[in-house]
DNA sequence: GTCTATACCCTGATAGAC
DNA sequence: GTCTATCAGGGTATAGAC
């Protein structure tokens, strides 16, 4: 961010952030397929050739965005775990704790940010499932530091189950909270139910999810899985990526 | 097992179980963005209007594409569910049942049919995060009678919680099935786990998933939400969020 | 370095000739 | 029914103006 100190045009520095909140309310209202970079950069009042001078792609653009957003949410999950464990004096936290700062702290906050909050999360949760270099590389960067830490705290909360089953559980709770959140909005349309009351969905989601997560997170362990004793020999080159 | 009985005209009928069966190909190896119709007609070897004649629009080839995996996957769901409820002759099923006739003859179809049929289960899996007219046709049309069925089974199986509750573990379930199975693919990438043996992941994705959907379908009730016939408001008369 | 104007190629879709 | 020609719109790369 290099200050520079332009005194009467402010487009030198506006253009970026001009560019960057357009963006972020036409990937919202459209998606990332629905938005083009034309309408992008008309809406920020700059030129087609703007956006990828300073983005270099569509692509890359849509990255920054949820880049900026995940940024604020993994800061804040950050802090409410900081928070947690400093309470518990290093005692290992509760599942509904830990379960709470991470999921609580999304869904908490993609409500309190109204539709486009929601319409963010679909996004999120759209790009969690789509396998390619993308995830790699906004995941891995952006998330992988706040998982390494939730993971740990709920190795510690559940040290009877194997790590694997946890790390598979919280990839199952994903999925659980990315629906729930897409939800919301779809859940009326396949489902003709008979209570025609859908506002206090909304707060009466974040019980309704936590209820499941934990049930889901604490469950039984599944009869074939809990033999990690066959091969005890771990760490066989740790973790040596040999895929062609 | 297509015998082309026909020898000098078999474009007649053939052309659009070609274009077909060449977009099913392609959507599963592109997805949906990814594919083109120009390569579909391609490979069908069939002009690019003709995809258009016979179908419309790419999202209609593409709908029809998913229609006819789905009705397949459906009517096996519902023949299971069939078999299980003679078997039970009027006797509840148990909610194990239900869960791994709907969510296991998912999986097991999608893992016989190798990665094509993961691949397929992610469009699905996308396809019902996206809030478009798209789903409402699809799904409500070819989802909707199976769904309603085993809501109905689920229903009966447990009595004691209140159905829209029902309701929502459902579609946290099938979130949570949808990263499941986009997890095969995808969740080595997000996290370094140290253990390396990632082919019996797929033998033991179906017991992991069924005993986390489990755990979360028979999860102790919300506080908040156990109220279902004791008031109609419970005092909360805000209807509309008036978020500024 | 920033930004604009423009051209390039590909996409889905359509009209009209056969 | 099928094909050719053509269209508007998309993302992207580049040349050139400040």
């Amino acid at each position: 961010m290099g200050a520079t100190s332009q005194t009467a045009t402010a487009d030198n520095r506006d253009t970026r952030e001009r560019i960057l909140d357009a963006a972020e309310a036409v990937f919202m209202a459209c998606g990332y397929d629905g938005a083009s970079m034309r309408q992008i950069t008309g809406d920020a009042g700059v030129n087609l050739a703007a956006g990828h001078y300073h983005f270099g792609s569509k692509e890359d653009l849509f990255k920054t965005v949820l880049y900026r957003r995940l940024r604020l949410l993994n800061q804040e999950r950050l802090r409410v775990l900081d928070e947690l464990e400093s309470k518990a004096d290093g005692a290992p936290l509760k599942p509904s704790q830990i379960v709470d700062a991470f999921f609580g702290t999304l869904l908490r906050t993609a409500i309190a940010h109204g539709p486009r909050g929601r319409t963010f999360l679909r996004l999120i949760g759209r790009t969690l499932t789509e396998p390619s270099e993308f995830i790699a590389t906004v995941l891995s960067k952006e998330f992988a530091p706040v998982l390494e830490r939730y993971k740990a705290a709920l190795f510690r909360a559940l040290p009877e189950v194997p790590r694997e089953e946890i790390v598979w559980r919280f990839h199952f709770m994903l999925g659980a909270t990315s629906y729930a959140i897409a939800g919301v909005d779809t859940l009326r349309l396949v489902t003709d139910w008979q209570t025609g009351a859908v506002d206090d969905d909304l707060d009466q989601l974040l019980p309704r999810l936590m209820s499941f997560l934990l049930g889901g997170l604490r469950a039984p362990l599944p009869a074939a899985t809990a033999a990690p004793s066959t091969s005890p020999t771990r760490g066989n080159g740790r973790n040596r990526r040999k895929k062609p």
